[in-house]
DNA sequence: GGCATCCGAGAGCACTGCTCTTCCGACATC
DNA sequence: GATGTCGGAAGAGCAGTGCTCTCGGATGCC
């Protein structure tokens, strides 16, 4: 019963994507060449049809023979695309990061006051999270394989951790934040400067470190939330998010 | 080549529990029946044994058949033990809630100051967190198979949040909070005041939201710690997360 | 001792990730 | 234009999983 839809179903793919090659090959105006574009077009539909099948059944669900099948491909095949399940999750992995980072960024209106910029980026990582519960625990949850953090993911990660921090930055530029003693605490590495609001004297280590974890305690909060924590505590999840990401405002000093 | 040493095994098994029911049964004491307690003892047996391969492989890659296969029984008598794996983990979910919260209670010691107390509280937790990081994963990370809270874990996950809550209602009743205003808010439920330090005028809706906020915040920092989102940025994690604490406890008012 | 009960084994189903071999068809070369 | 190369897909297959069902035997209770 499976074997012939199969098949009629890659036929057809397969004559779509040659069309498509051909196309792309007549036009002439390949940067890359038309099987690479071809590979990329495929490549980009698996990602779509697994982030979807991410969204209803968790990463814990996520098959790729499922995909493979609701593709109309061999599961073998995905292979090419993909060398193993954990890669596809660690793609899945930067997209979401990109997304969410994405939805922070657009959230902060640079011409607002500092402490509603802020607040307005923690309400977007809330309200990204709440769309996308399964991405978020993917992003933020348990490693999940045997874990094995991906490096090149650190970049994407940080965005949301950048946003906040030129708030910040802005905030000690237009003088609005409380002066500092300036003594290095030794806590935070030097790398975290750049994207933590950059150099300023009120910027110090102290505060850097307070940046931290205001930042992590905006994802403690919102994964208790979303991971049933708060249940039966919390009255007025809204209300009680604003009033907490305010009182982290103030812990940085905005 | 399996099925001979698993059937010794079995025999073995059996010959051992016999002569365990034997005993109790001479003994004459059984609250319970015997059988019922070689049931819990075995039960018991495959809960450890479960634990360790947690400890090793992580939620994702519990296996019940490996569990028997270690055990030296067929993979369908565990299903005597637990109706499904999802049950096992639920056994070791309520487990890790009652070790954690254990180790954050014996942390305690109530004739210190209350931010060393809470200081003591905090620092038990994520001592435990790096003990068992995969124990802990499974408590606070993502909710693993389809998610389903199961709602008979909720007494013992909210130990850690009463070890901080018994802090806080001791300085509020040693006067050691500052004063408060009193109005209700409504962000909280009334069932959080039992669990986060009893009644008194200090504590009122301000303090209990901003007590969820910093409890939430703990796991968010052990949690971020835990699971690679502090890598590169904080560089000394013991005095980090200690001054992260003490900043905390400076949020409720400690 | 007989009976009911429980418990474990084994086979089996449907599913998973992943590998290997095979084969087909588009592309580039002669 | 025929030819060979090579990417890509299929299919079979392996080892493993959770879970169900049946069956036989040992056990505890009357």
């Amino acid at each position: 019963m499976s074997v012939l839809p199969r098949s009629v179903a890659c036929q057809e793919r397969r004559s779509r994507l040659c069309a498509v090659l051909s196309t792309w090959h007549r036009d002439g105006v390949p940067p890359t060449t038309a099987r690479e574009r071809a590979r990329a077009e495929l490549t980009a539909e698996i990602t779509d049809l697994a982030r979807a099948q991410l969204a209803t059944v968790g990463a814990a669900g996520l098959s790729l023979r499922a995909v493979a099948r609701e593709l109309g491909m061999a599961s073998s095949a995905m292979y090419r695309y993909f060398p193993s399940r954990d890669d596809l999750l660690t793609r899945l992995i930067l997209d979401g990061y990109d997304a969410l980072g994405a939805a922070a960024e657009q959230a902060d209106d640079p011409t607002a006051a500092p402490r509603e910029r802020w607040l307005a980026v923690c309400r977007a990582v809330r309200a990204w999270a709440r769309a996308h519960p399964h991405e978020y625990a993917l992003l933020y949850g348990s490693p999940v394989p045997g874990y094995s953090a991906p490096p090149d993911t650190v970049p994407a990660a940080t965005r949301v951790g950048a946003a906040l921090g030129r708030v910040l930055g802005d905030a000690a530029r237009a003088g609005l934040l409380p002066p500092a003693d300036g003594t290095p605490t030794g806590l935070v590495t030097a790398a975290v400067a750049p994207v933590l609001g950059g150099d300023h004297p009120v910027l110090d280590d102290r505060v850097r470190a307070r940046a931290l974890l205001t930042w992590s305690s905006l994802f403690g909060a919102v994964s208790f939330e979303l991971f049933g924590h708060f249940t039966g505590a919390v009255a007025d999840a809204d209300a009680f998010f604003d009033d907490a990401m305010r009182d982290l405002a103030g812990l940085v000093g905005l």
